[in-house]
RNA sequence: GGGGCUGUAGUUCAGUUGGUUAGAACGCCGGUCUGUCAAGCCGGAGGUCGCGGGUUCAAGUCCCGUCAGCCCCGCCA
């Protein structure tokens, strides 16, 4: 997958990985790891790696390396490669026609027994494997995501400079912006009592760098959100961060199109084909109750409610009165436990879901249902029909969008379980377009932001702006695979009036406003560019190209859902000195 | 903040209705062995059953609390 230049230093000639025939009768310093001993008695024969690859060393007992090794300690070998007699070649390795005969052996540090083995055959618990991260790391597994994240960056890299892209740096010490997720504080010691903010993502900067005129800026850089961690979320990620100036939507969707074509290829070696196909904001819900749907599943939500417009169950009919809809999808020609059932009945609970109907249907009739008493022939056929008469279909009675949303999941949890995916397409991507503008938020009494508040309105939206926020589009999009968000961005206000007019919908007021962002609607004063951008989430892009469901699989020193660092205990207490110089006191409980 | 699952040897796990001295595999240690590569063969050591409390004649097992890890909801693009 990699090639390593030859990793020649003073303590080696080369790579163990990187012996070949080649070097059959000359000389080599290996320095690497004992990955293995299997000791005959009168020979020895050793597994040297190191991050090339390995390669078997053979001791005889004549041969005086008296010193005494153990496993994982570190050595450095001189021996003479020959090719490995007939009949005892290893072809699970790619060095296994060679051997190096060892000549000599020092130990640069001897290992102690790790707690786990890095070629445990057994999966260890991820608890002891990111305390003992370092031995993890040595695993294979771990090595491919780690080296396949480094290729991946490269082929963007790469990419990006060739499309004229300059890579530029922006704070971590930045300004707190309440809007969307919690910051990370941090106290500043030169004045006492003010803090510093982690940032979220560059945004503001990188629409900064924009009206200072570089016009195509990028940055795979670390962003920073205190919220609570999930397989596919850590307090600290990182993002492909892209702005281009002088564009429409249309412009940016190409370019991510390119880059990600381009990395798939070089690091998969994968064609992907673009353009990448788009669903409206609007009909994703409408199809796939989500606003990331997973195109390989070949299961839609379909509005069942008129079936069940003079239903017999009492809590179908109230839902129905309330204007709340009975929702349902189908799967044709499968079966399914009815323990499974249950299960997914209680999932669905649990997911907020008052309850689960499904409804087992063979030969255009429901067989078994928890709700069969209550179902006249009328709804039989109609249901039965949902499946073309064989398979089963199930159905939520709820808020439409509690409906949609459980729906969604559930399809997405008995995809992924009963392995239900289109077999034509191993990644499915697909453009989300025409996101809201904005969503009423109900505890806060007041419209919030979809994306954020920077994103322009659709110009033919404008004259709704004020009378009927919920209606205006936005020029946002997102970029899903494999039904996960693996990036989003939007065609920014690059007018300062329209800007005030937004915060202003938002209910900031002219003080918040100013203290806030009063900096960047000055700047969008001098002669801003129209402008846009995306953030591509280069955890979660990695982590699907390698078949990883969780990101901390793919990043080398991640926090555990509580955002330990089981490595370092990350995080601690502070000496009171520290937090004196802050000007900061804890408070008692 | 809430729901669910898990916690037993270095590791992965088993442990019956609460009942004798808590088992297995791998790893480890000792021995043996000149062609193995998941080496083989013989022998051996290894346990705060996450932690605290309770019920009981008796707790790995039941109850309460707590800590840690994972998945999810809320939260978060």
């Amino acid at each position: 997958m990699f090639d390593f230049a030859e990793l020649k230093t003073s303590y080696k000639s080369k790579g163990c990985g990187q012996i070949t025939a080649d070097d059959i009768g000359k000389s080599v310093k290996l320095a690497g790891w004992i990955e293995s001993i299997r000791d005959h008695g009168g020979v020895k024969f050793i597994d040297l790696v190191d991050i090339t690859g390995e390669i078997q060393v053979i001791f005889r007992a004549d041969d005086g390396a008296t010193e005494e090794i153990t496993e994982w300690s570190t050595v450095q070998i001189e021996g003479e490669v020959r090719r490995r007699p007939e009949g005892t070649e290893n072809p699970k390795i790619k060095t296994g026609n060679v051997e190096v005969i060892a000549k000599s052996l020092k130990v640069l540090s001897k290992s102690e027994l790790p707690p786990f083995l890095p070629t445990e055959r057994k999966e260890v618990s991820e608890e002891i494997r990111l305390k003992y991260r370092y031995i993890d790391l040595r695993r294979e597994k771990m090595r491919r995501n780690i080296i396949g994240r480094h290729l991946v960056s490269k082929s963007i890299r790469e990419k990006m400079w060739e499309e004229g892209f300059v890579e530029i740096e922006t704070p971590y010490l930045t300004k707190s912006t309440p809007e969307g997720a919690r910051d990370f504080l941090v106290p500043s010691r030169l004045q006492l009592g003010k803090f510093y903010a982690l940032p979220q993502s560059p945004q503001l900067f990188k629409q900064i760098l924009q009206i200072s005129g570089f016009e195509r800026y990028f940055q795979i850089v670390r962003c920073f959100r205190d919220e609570d961690l999930r397989a596919d979320r850590q307090p600290e990620f990182t993002q492909v961060d892209i702005e281009m100036s002088f564009v429409t939507e249309e412009d940016i969707i190409s370019l991510t199109e390119r880059v990600l074509k381009h990395a798939f290829k070089k690091v998969l070696d994968i064609e992907v084909s673009i353009p990448f196909p788009r669903i409206k904001y609007s009909e994703s819900i409408r199809r796939y109750g989500t606003d990331k749907p997973d195109t390989r599943i070949p299961i839609e939500v379909k509005d069942i409610s008129e079936i069940f417009s003079n239903s017999k169950l009492d809590f179908i009919r109230k839902n129905l009165e309330r204007r709340g809809k009975v929702l349902g999808f189908s799967i044709r020609d499968i079966e399914i436990p009815k323990s499974k059932l249950v299960n997914l009945e209680s999932l669905a609970k649990s997911m907020g879901a008052g309850g689960l109907m499904w409804f087992v249907i063979k030969q255009n009739k429901i067989i078994s249902s928890p709700v069969i008493k209550h179902i006249d022939d009328k709804e039989n056929l109609e249901i039965s029909k949902l499946c073309d008469g064989n398979g089963i279909v199930f159905a939520i009675s709820d808020r439409e969008e509690r409906a949609r949303d459980v729906s969604a999941k559930l399809i997405k949890y008995i995809a992924k379980e009963m392995n239900l995916y289109r077999s034509d397409t191993k990644f499915a991507f697909v453009w989300v377009v025409e996101f809201p503008l904005f969503s009423w938020d109900e505890t806060e009494n007041r419209y919030v932001s979809e994306h954020h508040p920077f994103t322009s309105p659709k110009e033919e939206d404008l004259e709704i702006l004020e009378t009927n926020p919920e209606k205006v589009r936005a020029r946002a999009y997102d970029i899903v695979l494999n039904g996960e968000e693996i990036g989003g961005g939007s065609i920014r206000i690059h007018n300062s009036e329209l800007q005030n007019k937004i915060f202003r919908i938002l209910k900031l007021s002219d003080w918040e406003v100013q203290e806030r962002f009063g900096w960047f609607l000055e700047a969008l004063k001098y002669g801003a560019p129209p402008h846009g951008g995306i953030a591509l989430g280069l955890d979660r892009l990695v982590a699907i190209m390698f078949g990883e469901d969780n990101i901390r699989e793919v990043i080398p020193f991640p926090k555990t859902q509580s955002g330990s660092c089981l490595l370092t205990n990350a995080p601690s207490d502070v000496y009171k000195k520290q937090l004196d110089e802050l000007g900061i006191k804890i408070k008692e409980e």
